[in-house]
DNA sequence: CCAGCTAAGTCCTGTAATGAAACTCAGCGT
DNA sequence: ACGCTGAGTTTCATTACAGGACTTAGCTGG
Protein backbone atom coordinates (compact mmCIF):
# COMPACT_ATOMS: atom_id res chain seq x y z
CA UNK A 1 0.00 0.00 0.00
CA UNK A 2 0.60 3.36 -0.18
CA UNK A 3 3.02 5.43 2.36
CA UNK A 4 0.67 7.78 3.21
CA UNK A 5 3.65 9.85 5.06
CA UNK A 6 0.57 12.25 5.98
CA UNK A 7 1.08 13.57 2.20
CA UNK A 8 -2.37 14.91 0.86
CA UNK A 9 -1.71 13.60 -2.63
CA UNK A 10 -0.92 10.33 -1.10
CA UNK A 11 -4.06 10.25 0.67
CA UNK A 12 -6.28 11.99 -1.87
CA UNK A 13 -5.35 8.53 -4.30
CA UNK A 14 -6.18 6.00 -1.89
CA UNK A 15 -9.62 7.68 -2.36
CA UNK A 16 -9.68 7.83 -6.12
CA UNK A 17 -6.35 6.61 -7.50
CA UNK A 18 -7.24 2.71 -7.52
CA UNK A 19 -8.37 1.92 -11.33
CA UNK A 20 -10.98 3.33 -13.24
CA UNK A 21 -11.99 5.31 -10.32
CA UNK A 22 -11.44 8.45 -11.99
CA UNK A 23 -13.14 7.57 -15.22
CA UNK A 24 -16.34 6.70 -13.44
CA UNK A 25 -16.05 9.89 -11.84
CA UNK A 26 -15.32 11.87 -15.52
CA UNK A 27 -18.72 9.86 -16.59
CA UNK A 28 -20.26 11.28 -13.59
CA UNK A 29 -19.58 14.97 -14.66
CA UNK A 30 -21.05 14.36 -18.09
CA UNK A 31 -23.79 13.62 -16.00
CA UNK A 32 -24.08 9.63 -16.16
CA UNK A 33 -25.91 8.21 -13.26
CA UNK A 34 -26.36 4.34 -13.94
CA UNK A 35 -24.72 1.32 -13.76
CA UNK A 36 -25.47 0.14 -17.07
CA UNK A 37 -24.47 3.24 -18.35
CA UNK A 38 -20.97 3.39 -16.46
CA UNK A 39 -21.03 -0.17 -17.75
CA UNK A 40 -21.09 0.97 -21.36
CA UNK A 41 -19.25 3.70 -21.80
CA UNK A 42 -16.40 2.61 -20.04
CA UNK A 43 -16.01 -0.68 -20.75
CA UNK A 44 -15.21 -1.69 -17.33
CA UNK A 45 -16.21 -5.24 -15.82
CA UNK A 46 -19.35 -5.15 -13.94
CA UNK A 47 -17.58 -6.47 -11.08
CA UNK A 48 -14.81 -3.93 -10.35
CA UNK A 49 -17.66 -1.17 -11.69
CA UNK A 50 -19.67 -2.47 -8.36
CA UNK A 51 -16.76 -2.59 -6.26
CA UNK A 52 -15.72 1.19 -7.22
CA UNK A 53 -19.11 2.57 -7.08
CA UNK A 54 -19.53 1.11 -3.66
CA UNK A 55 -15.77 2.61 -2.38
CA UNK A 56 -16.65 5.93 -3.70
CA UNK A 57 -20.15 5.73 -2.09
CA UNK A 58 -18.37 4.65 1.18
CA UNK A 59 -16.43 7.95 0.78
CA UNK A 60 -18.73 9.79 0.30
CA UNK A 61 -18.04 11.07 -3.30
CA UNK A 62 -21.19 9.60 -4.74
CA UNK A 63 -24.19 8.85 -3.16
CA UNK A 64 -26.80 5.76 -3.84
CA UNK A 65 -29.76 7.39 -4.57
CA UNK A 66 -33.29 5.71 -5.57
CA UNK A 67 -35.32 6.46 -8.64
CA UNK A 68 -38.51 5.34 -10.64
CA UNK A 69 -38.79 6.19 -13.73
CA UNK A 70 -42.68 5.95 -14.80
CA UNK A 71 -44.09 2.28 -15.60
CA UNK A 72 -40.28 1.02 -14.21
CA UNK A 73 -39.33 -0.61 -10.85
CA UNK A 74 -37.44 1.45 -8.30
CA UNK A 75 -33.67 1.83 -9.33
CA UNK A 76 -30.81 2.94 -7.97
CA UNK A 77 -28.55 5.55 -9.64
CA UNK A 78 -25.58 7.69 -8.80
CA UNK A 79 -24.73 11.15 -7.65
CA UNK A 80 -22.41 13.01 -7.03
CA UNK A 81 -22.01 14.85 -3.40
CA UNK A 82 -20.45 18.26 -3.16
CA UNK A 83 -17.08 15.99 -1.52
CA UNK A 84 -16.99 14.62 -4.64
CA UNK A 85 -17.51 17.37 -7.46
CA UNK A 86 -14.30 19.33 -5.57
CA UNK A 87 -12.36 16.64 -7.47
CA UNK A 88 -13.70 18.13 -10.71
CA UNK A 89 -10.34 20.30 -11.06
CA UNK A 90 -8.25 16.78 -10.68
CA UNK A 91 -10.22 15.89 -14.02
CA UNK A 92 -9.99 19.20 -15.46
CA UNK A 93 -5.84 19.20 -14.72
CA UNK A 94 -5.83 15.79 -16.49
CA UNK A 95 -7.80 16.48 -19.28
CA UNK A 96 -5.28 19.77 -20.24
CA UNK A 97 -2.37 17.79 -19.76
CA UNK A 98 -3.37 15.01 -22.10
CA UNK A 99 -4.73 17.81 -24.40
CA UNK A 100 -1.31 19.19 -25.02
CA UNK A 101 0.82 16.04 -24.70
CA UNK A 102 -0.79 13.00 -25.72
CA UNK A 103 -3.77 14.35 -27.96
CA UNK A 104 -5.56 12.56 -30.52
CA UNK A 105 -4.17 14.15 -33.70
CA UNK A 106 -7.97 15.46 -34.81
CA UNK A 107 -7.68 17.30 -31.71
CA UNK A 108 -9.29 16.86 -28.45
CA UNK A 109 -12.70 15.20 -28.13
CA UNK A 110 -14.06 17.47 -25.92
CA UNK A 111 -13.74 21.49 -24.88
CA UNK A 112 -14.59 22.76 -21.46
CA UNK A 113 -16.19 26.25 -21.71
CA UNK A 114 -17.51 28.90 -19.25
CA UNK A 115 -21.37 28.47 -19.54
CA UNK A 116 -21.68 31.96 -18.55
CA UNK A 117 -19.78 33.37 -21.08
CA UNK A 118 -18.56 30.58 -23.37
CA UNK A 119 -14.78 31.00 -22.53
CA UNK A 120 -12.71 27.76 -22.40
CA UNK A 121 -12.20 26.80 -19.01
CA UNK A 122 -8.47 25.24 -17.55
CA UNK A 123 -6.94 24.47 -14.63
CA UNK A 124 -4.73 26.87 -13.47
CA UNK A 125 -1.80 27.72 -10.67
CA UNK A 126 -2.64 30.85 -9.14
CA UNK A 127 -1.39 31.86 -5.91
CA UNK A 128 -3.97 33.89 -3.23
CA UNK A 129 -2.04 37.48 -4.44
CA UNK A 130 -3.61 37.23 -7.73
CA UNK A 131 -0.55 36.02 -9.54
CA UNK A 132 -1.92 32.96 -12.29
CA UNK A 133 -0.43 30.90 -15.03
CA UNK A 134 2.27 29.77 -12.83
CA UNK A 135 4.34 27.02 -13.75
CA UNK A 136 6.29 24.18 -11.14
CA UNK A 137 9.21 26.30 -10.72
CA UNK A 138 7.32 29.50 -10.04
CA UNK A 139 5.91 27.63 -6.56
CA UNK A 140 7.91 26.46 -3.74
CA UNK A 141 6.91 24.21 -0.97
CA UNK A 142 7.13 24.42 3.22
CA UNK A 143 6.59 22.30 5.70
CA UNK A 144 3.04 22.51 7.26
CA UNK A 145 1.57 22.17 10.66
CA UNK A 146 0.91 18.46 9.76
CA UNK A 147 4.42 18.03 8.65
CA UNK A 148 6.53 14.66 10.12
CA UNK A 149 10.07 14.10 9.59
CA UNK A 150 11.05 11.04 7.49
CA UNK A 151 13.43 8.52 9.19
CA UNK B 1 -7.56 -1.94 -19.69
CA UNK B 2 -9.34 1.71 -20.06
CA UNK B 3 -11.63 2.17 -23.25
CA UNK B 4 -9.58 5.34 -24.11
CA UNK B 5 -12.32 6.67 -26.09
CA UNK B 6 -10.24 9.23 -27.16
CA UNK B 7 -10.40 10.74 -23.82
CA UNK B 8 -7.50 12.62 -22.75
CA UNK B 9 -8.02 11.89 -19.58
CA UNK B 10 -8.46 8.34 -20.20
CA UNK B 11 -5.28 8.61 -22.48
CA UNK B 12 -3.47 10.97 -19.05
CA UNK B 13 -4.33 8.47 -17.39
CA UNK B 14 -2.85 5.73 -19.15
CA UNK B 15 0.29 7.27 -18.88
CA UNK B 16 0.76 8.52 -14.88
CA UNK B 17 -2.61 6.42 -13.37
CA UNK B 18 -0.42 3.61 -12.57
CA UNK B 19 -0.09 2.92 -8.81
CA UNK B 20 2.87 4.92 -7.34
CA UNK B 21 3.44 6.68 -10.38
CA UNK B 22 1.87 9.94 -9.13
CA UNK B 23 4.24 9.00 -5.70
CA UNK B 24 7.01 9.47 -8.05
CA UNK B 25 6.09 12.24 -9.39
CA UNK B 26 5.45 14.19 -6.34
CA UNK B 27 8.89 13.15 -5.10
CA UNK B 28 10.45 14.45 -8.12
CA UNK B 29 8.76 17.67 -7.90
CA UNK B 30 10.05 17.67 -4.19
CA UNK B 31 13.81 17.39 -5.77
CA UNK B 32 14.45 14.00 -5.50
CA UNK B 33 16.16 12.25 -8.34
CA UNK B 34 17.59 8.56 -7.53
CA UNK B 35 17.09 5.05 -7.46
CA UNK B 36 16.74 5.59 -3.20
CA UNK B 37 15.59 8.35 -2.42
CA UNK B 38 12.14 7.26 -4.26
CA UNK B 39 12.49 3.82 -2.65
CA UNK B 40 13.17 4.91 0.73
CA UNK B 41 11.07 7.93 0.71
CA UNK B 42 8.04 6.40 -1.26
CA UNK B 43 8.38 2.56 0.47
CA UNK B 44 7.65 0.94 -3.00
CA UNK B 45 8.92 -2.17 -4.13
CA UNK B 46 12.27 -1.60 -5.84
CA UNK B 47 11.07 -3.62 -8.54
CA UNK B 48 8.06 -1.55 -9.17
CA UNK B 49 9.85 1.35 -8.75
CA UNK B 50 12.25 0.04 -11.65
CA UNK B 51 9.21 -0.59 -14.08
CA UNK B 52 7.65 2.72 -13.24
CA UNK B 53 10.62 4.93 -13.79
CA UNK B 54 11.04 3.02 -16.73
CA UNK B 55 7.68 3.79 -18.21
CA UNK B 56 7.84 7.28 -16.96
CA UNK B 57 11.22 8.03 -19.21
CA UNK B 58 9.91 6.28 -22.02
CA UNK B 59 7.09 8.69 -22.23
CA UNK B 60 9.10 11.76 -21.62
CA UNK B 61 8.70 12.46 -18.57
CA UNK B 62 11.11 11.93 -16.60
CA UNK B 63 15.06 12.18 -18.28
CA UNK B 64 17.47 9.42 -16.83
CA UNK B 65 20.97 11.34 -16.54
CA UNK B 66 24.36 10.26 -15.68
CA UNK B 67 25.54 12.06 -12.71
CA UNK B 68 29.14 11.55 -10.89
CA UNK B 69 30.01 12.89 -7.38
CA UNK B 70 33.17 13.48 -6.75
CA UNK B 71 34.84 9.99 -5.69
CA UNK B 72 31.86 7.70 -6.53
CA UNK B 73 31.51 6.25 -9.57
CA UNK B 74 29.10 7.31 -12.44
CA UNK B 75 25.30 6.74 -11.65
CA UNK B 76 21.91 7.60 -13.12
CA UNK B 77 19.16 9.81 -12.16
CA UNK B 78 16.14 10.75 -13.40
CA UNK B 79 15.13 14.76 -13.89
CA UNK B 80 11.73 16.15 -15.06
CA UNK B 81 11.18 17.40 -18.20
CA UNK B 82 8.91 20.00 -19.69
CA UNK B 83 6.46 17.76 -20.02
CA UNK B 84 6.83 15.82 -16.74
CA UNK B 85 7.16 19.54 -15.01
CA UNK B 86 3.50 20.06 -16.93
CA UNK B 87 2.06 17.52 -14.86
CA UNK B 88 1.95 19.99 -11.78
CA UNK B 89 -1.21 20.92 -11.51
CA UNK B 90 -2.76 17.56 -11.55
CA UNK B 91 -0.61 17.07 -8.32
CA UNK B 92 -1.66 20.52 -6.88
CA UNK B 93 -5.41 19.64 -7.44
CA UNK B 94 -4.66 16.46 -6.37
CA UNK B 95 -3.32 18.19 -2.91
CA UNK B 96 -6.11 20.69 -2.56
CA UNK B 97 -8.43 17.82 -2.52
CA UNK B 98 -6.59 16.40 0.14
CA UNK B 99 -6.27 19.19 2.19
CA UNK B 100 -10.29 20.42 2.08
CA UNK B 101 -11.40 16.82 2.51
CA UNK B 102 -9.57 14.09 4.06
CA UNK B 103 -6.94 15.97 6.00
CA UNK B 104 -4.62 15.41 8.76
CA UNK B 105 -6.06 16.35 11.95
CA UNK B 106 -2.50 18.16 12.39
CA UNK B 107 -3.30 20.51 9.25
CA UNK B 108 -1.58 20.29 5.99
CA UNK B 109 2.24 18.82 5.87
CA UNK B 110 3.21 21.10 3.21
CA UNK B 111 1.91 24.36 2.02
CA UNK B 112 2.80 25.63 -1.42
CA UNK B 113 3.35 29.26 -1.96
CA UNK B 114 4.05 30.97 -4.96
CA UNK B 115 8.56 31.79 -4.77
CA UNK B 116 8.22 35.48 -5.87
CA UNK B 117 5.33 36.93 -3.39
CA UNK B 118 5.06 34.00 -0.80
CA UNK B 119 1.23 33.79 -0.78
CA UNK B 120 -0.62 30.47 -1.12
CA UNK B 121 -1.00 28.62 -4.60
CA UNK B 122 -4.00 26.34 -5.26
CA UNK B 123 -5.37 24.80 -8.86
CA UNK B 124 -7.99 27.37 -9.46
CA UNK B 125 -10.60 26.49 -12.48
CA UNK B 126 -10.84 29.88 -14.93
CA UNK B 127 -12.09 31.22 -17.80
CA UNK B 128 -9.76 32.72 -20.69
CA UNK B 129 -12.22 35.91 -20.33
CA UNK B 130 -10.81 35.79 -16.69
CA UNK B 131 -13.50 34.56 -14.52
CA UNK B 132 -11.97 32.43 -11.85
CA UNK B 133 -13.23 30.59 -8.64
CA UNK B 134 -15.19 28.34 -11.02
CA UNK B 135 -16.91 24.78 -10.25
CA UNK B 136 -18.28 21.85 -11.69
CA UNK B 137 -21.64 23.34 -12.07
CA UNK B 138 -19.99 26.82 -14.02
CA UNK B 139 -18.88 24.78 -16.65
CA UNK B 140 -20.19 22.65 -19.37
CA UNK B 141 -18.66 20.21 -21.80
CA UNK B 142 -19.13 20.63 -25.56
CA UNK B 143 -17.95 17.84 -28.24
CA UNK B 144 -14.51 19.11 -29.84
CA UNK B 145 -12.79 18.35 -33.09
CA UNK B 146 -11.97 14.57 -31.91
CA UNK B 147 -15.31 13.61 -30.41
CA UNK B 148 -16.32 10.28 -31.75
CA UNK B 149 -20.02 8.90 -31.00
CA UNK B 150 -20.19 6.04 -29.14
CA UNK B 151 -21.99 3.15 -30.53
C1' DC C 1 45.06 -6.82 -4.65
C1' DC C 2 41.15 -8.51 -2.38
C1' DA C 3 37.07 -8.15 0.69
C1' DG C 4 33.55 -5.20 1.75
C1' DC C 5 30.44 -1.31 0.73
C1' DT C 6 26.89 1.05 -1.97
C1' DA C 7 23.50 2.49 -5.48
C1' DA C 8 20.80 0.61 -8.67
C1' DG C 9 18.73 -2.65 -10.19
C1' DT C 10 16.92 -7.96 -11.35
C1' DC C 11 14.88 -12.47 -10.01
C1' DC C 12 11.80 -15.38 -7.56
C1' DT C 13 7.69 -16.56 -5.19
C1' DG C 14 3.40 -16.09 -2.80
C1' DT C 15 -0.61 -13.01 -2.50
C1' DA C 16 -3.94 -9.78 -4.26
C1' DA C 17 -6.34 -7.40 -8.02
C1' DT C 18 -8.31 -7.65 -12.48
C1' DG C 19 -11.16 -9.19 -16.57
C1' DA C 20 -14.60 -11.86 -18.87
C1' DA C 21 -18.35 -14.57 -18.84
C1' DA C 22 -22.04 -16.83 -16.68
C1' DC C 23 -25.40 -16.57 -13.20
C1' DT C 24 -28.95 -14.37 -9.92
C1' DC C 25 -32.73 -11.48 -8.58
C1' DA C 26 -36.84 -8.61 -8.55
C1' DG C 27 -40.36 -6.51 -10.66
C1' DC C 28 -42.72 -5.21 -15.44
C1' DG C 29 -45.27 -5.97 -19.50
C1' DT C 30 -47.98 -9.42 -22.25
C1' DA D 1 -46.69 -17.99 -16.58
C1' DC D 2 -42.81 -16.22 -19.31
C1' DG D 3 -39.41 -13.71 -20.88
C1' DC D 4 -37.11 -8.98 -20.53
C1' DT D 5 -34.22 -5.59 -18.14
C1' DG D 6 -31.20 -3.19 -14.98
C1' DA D 7 -28.25 -4.08 -11.44
C1' DG D 8 -25.56 -6.44 -9.59
C1' DT D 9 -22.77 -11.27 -7.74
C1' DT D 10 -20.04 -15.50 -8.54
C1' DT D 11 -16.49 -18.04 -10.57
C1' DC D 12 -12.16 -18.76 -12.40
C1' DA D 13 -8.16 -17.83 -15.33
C1' DT D 14 -4.86 -14.17 -15.97
C1' DT D 15 -2.09 -10.40 -14.59
C1' DA D 16 -0.11 -7.19 -11.27
C1' DC D 17 1.89 -6.36 -6.90
C1' DA D 18 4.86 -6.94 -2.61
C1' DG D 19 8.79 -8.30 -0.41
C1' DG D 20 12.98 -10.51 0.06
C1' DA D 21 17.12 -12.46 -1.83
C1' DC D 22 20.39 -11.95 -5.28
C1' DT D 23 23.47 -9.41 -8.83
C1' DT D 24 26.54 -5.93 -10.69
C1' DA D 25 30.04 -2.40 -11.10
C1' DG D 26 33.05 0.48 -9.35
C1' DC D 27 35.24 2.53 -5.37
C1' DT D 28 38.00 2.15 -0.88
C1' DG D 29 40.22 0.71 3.21
C1' DG D 30 43.45 -2.73 4.77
Amino acid sequence: MFSAENCSIARTLQVVGERWSLLILREAFYGNRRFEQFQRRIGVARNLLASRLTTLVEHGILDRETYQEPGQRARQEYRLTDKGRDLYPILVALLDWGDRHVADPEGPAILLSHRECGAPVHAELRCDAGHGHLTARDVTGTPGPGARLLA
